[in-house]
DNA sequence: AATGAATGAGGATTCATTCAT
DNA sequence: TATGAATGAATCCTCATTCAT
């Protein structure tokens, strides 16, 4: 999914979406008029192009959140190790702390009742991931280029090593979010043990099969 | 903090948010007439008690994660060892699905920009637990009373140690949330597989200083 | 049905569609807005007392219906025989030509396909009228008094009956309405040929049985 | 009037009208989209054509209507005696029950106070038909057929019959639309009924002079 | 001439909050 | 103290109309 696929009034409303967000709006009390507002159309175009104000918030976090995780699977693949790899990721979490924000609400919006949530995960099922989080497929990714030529570890154990993964990553993310290491020294310390747990981990679960 | 102390109407208030909540209410959504009728009061009497709709909610599932974390403190307290008192607290959380729902969205409510999660920061505040969301004063306590005579761990440690653990159980609970093991048989592997591993890591970290 | 059994806000709203009916508003067009402020009630409080604007009008329109009926049929009461019931009617429509534009247009929503003609329809239903229009009833009524001992007509017979009075007053109406006769003396030609025609038409088919 | 007048665009709009009509839309919330849609035009095609939406609804029915009664006229001179014109007409609104409906939409609008009502009065005016109500011009022709070389009634006594007769086969109408004689046999014997009521009265009245 | 994307005024409806009882 | 009827601000969404192509 590229983002020059979108027709520009899309785009705009995406766009408006995730910048008020990032200016601390309120996602639950969002208005028609503020999105459109912010995206330089008209309240009417909006509804062209998306049945409800649901869709628009739903959309603008989905594809914001899908084009984060290619960006970061493009970084991703030009390390060589999976150390390095994952302390990429870790690192560019840092540096994107304002889209990480989003990719948060995202996970947060899955598991609401809401109808943006609802919207969200018929997305997922649309893009046959249903069973993934969007941070989870790019684990995935890496684990399956990491695996090479060994043998597939079973089913089970596969998903649990994403889930692992997925929750040390998200746990930096949190700390990260509260601010609790405020020295870079101290973030450099957590992220060396988290890439080094990971990585001693999924050794372990390969080896195993 | 003792559930004794609220007064009947505002106890039928929490009451009735978290039922509604956990009937697959959408909080964003929910007015205030549901749940005073709920509650079995009529809607001024509900401002008598709270300054909004904001308050009534915010507190509700503020204490519900109270009263759920001193509970579960008291069961973990009975075991013996550390593996035992994790395990105890994973099988928990599967036990009581419904209300781990209210954890989870309580939590993700600490990071969103609402006028309830503002009430719910505020409430942390007065508990000058300003720096710890829910769970994560329960996981302290455990790791104090596993440190025993031994040394303590640096301030910045003990942290890491805290997220860590912290990220693990919270992606147990996803995955039973996810319902991606429908087998009891592999959910009693991962909790193995989760227990071990904080306890692995706490050994490390309580070793290392 | 009585006037006194509606609720005063209720009895509000019908007056004020009433009224901004026979001061010449497009029916189709009528706002929530004008309808309360007409009715001196805020446009919430009309949400307490109906589901929305359809029925609002609707209402309006059939309980006004009712209630001219109601007293067109005490004042036919009085009179002793049909010709001067039926002139008496006549004249009443004469008298009343607002409030005949109002059951004019209740007879003709009930064969539109709005959600106001459903309203109505509806509300037909509930009172066990379901295949008479408010005016038939009356009719029937006439046509039931004045029978007395007499074997009481075939049932289709007697339907014809009504409908064809009904034709006939509704023409008179539309004359009325249409402003064809301008002078008392050729309204009072007209209805002196209109009750004789029914008061034949009835014989008849009473001694046809 | 003749149908090969209009171009072809504005009639495929009065088509898309009717059929719309007939297919149960609700007139007064009858959108533009739609009727540009089935008439298989663009939106703005229509606005050269007609000012706004009211003057092509209005129009649809006017010149609907129009083309009936020609066609219904056309159908009446076949035949020799009143009664059987009268009953050619009745049969005629049974076999064609979907236009009937249209012309008592017409009939109704005529009546009320919207847009798409004034622009009807308007086309009435135009063609000079300003006290005829569409039906009305028919059954006046008919009369005047009728009468032959026999002395004209007085005018009042003419627009009574014309009201009269208007009025009975408005009912049987009505009756139709109402399906209170579901069995063919039933509502042959009212339109026996009808038409020798008519002609009655046709008769008195042209003997009264 | 024909189009339909873009618009925004307009209106129905909801619901937090108040206040007279 | 407890109530719930009354309110109207707030907001979503529709759709007639325009106008650049």
């Amino acid at each position: 999914m590229n983002r020059e696929e979108y027709l520009p009034k899309e785009k705009a409303v995406y766009k408006a979406v995730i910048e008020l967000f990032e200016e601390g709006a309120d996602i639950n009390n969002l208005t028609v008029a503020e999105i459109t507002g912010r995206a330089g159309i008209g309240k009417g175009t909006a509804y062209e192009y998306f049945s409800g104000k649901e869709e628009m918030i739903a959309k603008a976090f989905f594809y914001n959140g899908e084009i984060f995780c290619n960006q970061l699977y493009e970084g991703v693949s030009k390390e060589k190790t999976l150390y390095d790899k994952v302390n990429f990721v870790l690192l560019e979490m840092e540096n994107q702390v304002a889209i990480m924000g989003c990719i948060f609400r995202l996970l947060h919006m899955l598991s609401e009742n809401s109808l943006v949530s609802r919207w969200i995960r018929e997305l997922l099922k649309q893009k046959e991931l249903s069973e993934e989080v969007p941070v989870a497929g790019l684990i995935r990714k890496i684990l399956y280029d990491e695996l090479g030529d060994r043998e597939m570890p079973s089913e089970e154990n596969m998903t649990y090593l994403v889930c692992s993964i997925y929750s040390r990553v998200f746990c930096y993310g949190m700390m990260l979010k509260a601010e609790i290491y405020k020295k870079e020294e101290q973030r450099e310390r957590v992220r060396r043990l988290t890439s080094r747990g990971i990585c001693r981990e999924v050794e372990e679960i390969f080896t195993l099969g």
